[in-house]
DNA sequence: TGACGAACTGACGGGTCAGTCAGTCAGTCG
DNA sequence: CGACTGACTGACTGACCCGTCAGTTCGTCA
C-alpha cells in the first residue's frame, strides 16, 4: 500500500521521458498525426512500454500537452518574477507571447483548441492553462495601475482583450503562414497596449 | 471536347449535394472525425459514388470547407450591402461575427485553422476567406471614417485588431466552453469598438 | 540462492477506413 | 433496336494502428 501507491523515481523519470518525447513528436507531426508507435520509435522502446505507463493514446496526448503547457507557464512566471518597472514587466509578458516568438508553441495551441472541442481532458487543460496566462497578464496590469504607471479603467478587461488579440494575431500569422508580417503584428499589438494603458 | 469539358447540371447538383452533406457531417462530428462512409450514409449513396465525384477524402473536405465558408461570406456581404448609417452597418458586421451567434461556424473555423497547419489546400482557403471578412470589416470602418462618423487613425489596423480580438474571444468561449460568458464578451467587444472608432 | 515482482519486449489480434473495381442500369444517339 | 456512355453500387483489399498478452530480463529481498 504505502510503497506501491507512489511510483518510484525511476518510473516517474520514464513517464516524463515519454511525455517529452510525445511533445516532440506532436510538435513535428501535429497532435492528430501522432502515433503511439512514433513515440516509441523516437525513444527506441517498444509500444508496449508506452502503454505500460499510459493506458490509452488519448490519455498520453492529453498528459503530454498539459506537461508542455505547464512548463511554459512556469517559465513565464519565472520571467515575470523579477525586478523591473511595471512597463518593463508588461513588455516581457507581451513579448514572450508574441506570435513571432515560439514561446507558447502556437502551432500546438491552435491544434489544442481544436482537439478541445471534442475531448474533455484537453478542454480542461486548455482552459486552465489559457486562463492562467491571462491571469499573469492581468496581474501585471493591476500592479501597474496600483503603482500609477498604467491607467486602465479595468485591468482584467484589458488583459482579456490583449490576450485575445494576441491569440487572434497568432492564428493569422502561424496558421495562415504570414498574411501579415512580423512588423505589422508588432505595431498592432503595441498600439493596442498603448490604448489599454495610456 | 466541348461537351465533356464542363460537367452537366445533374453532375454539378450531385457535387453540391455531397459538399453540403459533408459540411453537415463535419459540423456534427468535426473535420478530423468525418469519414467518407459517413457522408455516403447521410445521403443514402455508396462510398464509391463519393469517390466518383471527389478523388480523395482530403479534396472532399477542403472543397466542403471552402463551400461553407464562401456561402457565409456571401451572406455577410449581402447583409452589409443595405442602407444604414456607418454605425448601424458596423454593428451588423460585429454582431454577425460575434462568438455567440453561430454565423461563422466557429467550431468549424477553429478546426480549420488547425488543419491548415498541415494541409496546403486548407491553408489557402482559410487564408483567403479569413482575409475577405476582415476586408468587409475594414471597408465598413473606412466608409465611416470618410463620412466623418468614425475617428479611426488607421481603419485597416482597427479592422485587424477587432477581427483578431473577436477570433480570440471566440476560442475562449467556444473551445473552452464558456470561461467567460456572453455578457462579458459583448462588453469587451463593445468597449474595443468604442476605443477604435471613438 | 531462489523467489518474486516491476519494467520491458515484440508479435499479434481485431477493428477501421480510404480507395478500387467489376459489374448494373438507365438514358441517349445513330 | 442495338451500341454506347456516364452515373452509380457494394463488396473487397490493403494498409494502418491501437491495445493486449505471453514471455524475458533484472534488481531486490528473504
Amino acid at each position: 500500500m504505502e510503497k506501491s501507491e507512489e511510483p518510484g523515481p525511476a518510473v516517474e523519470k520514464r513517464r516524463i521521458q515519454i511525455l517529452e518525447a510525445t511533445c516532440t513528436v506532436m510538435r513535428k507531426q501535429g497532435i492528430a498525426a501522432t502515433r503511439v508507435g512514433d513515440v516509441a520509435k523516437y525513444l527506441g522502446i517498444s509500444t508496449g512500454l508506452v502503454h505500460y505507463h499510459f493506458d490509452t493514446k488519448d490519455e498520453l496526448l492529453a498528459a503530454a500537452f498539459r506537461h508542455a503547457a505547464e512548463k511554459e507557464l512556469e517559465a513565464l512566471r519565472l520571467l515575470v518574477n523579477t525586478d523591473g518597472t511595471p512597463r518593463e514587466l508588461l513588455d516581457i509578458v507581451v513579448d514572450n507571447f508574441f506570435p513571432a516568438s515560439d514561446f507558447p508553441s502556437w502551432r500546438l495551441w491552435i491544434e489544442g483548441w481544436a482537439v478541445a472541442l471534442r475531448s474533455e481532458s484537453f478542454r480542461r487543460t486548455v482552459m486552465e492553462l489559457d486562463e492562467a496566462w491571462i491571469e499573469v497578464l492581468a496581474d501585471t496590469l493591476t500592479d501597474g495601475v496600483a503603482s500609477g504607471d498604467f491607467a486602465c479603467v479595468n485591468p482584467r478587461d484589458s488583459a482579456w482583450r490583449l490576450a485575445c488579440l494576441i491569440e487572434g494575431l497568432a492564428i493569422q500569422q502561424v496558421a495562415h503562414g504570414g498574411v501579415i508580417n512580423d512588423v505589422e503584428t508588432r505595431r498592432l499589438v503595441a498600439d493596442a497596449v498603448e490604448a489599454e494603458i495610456g
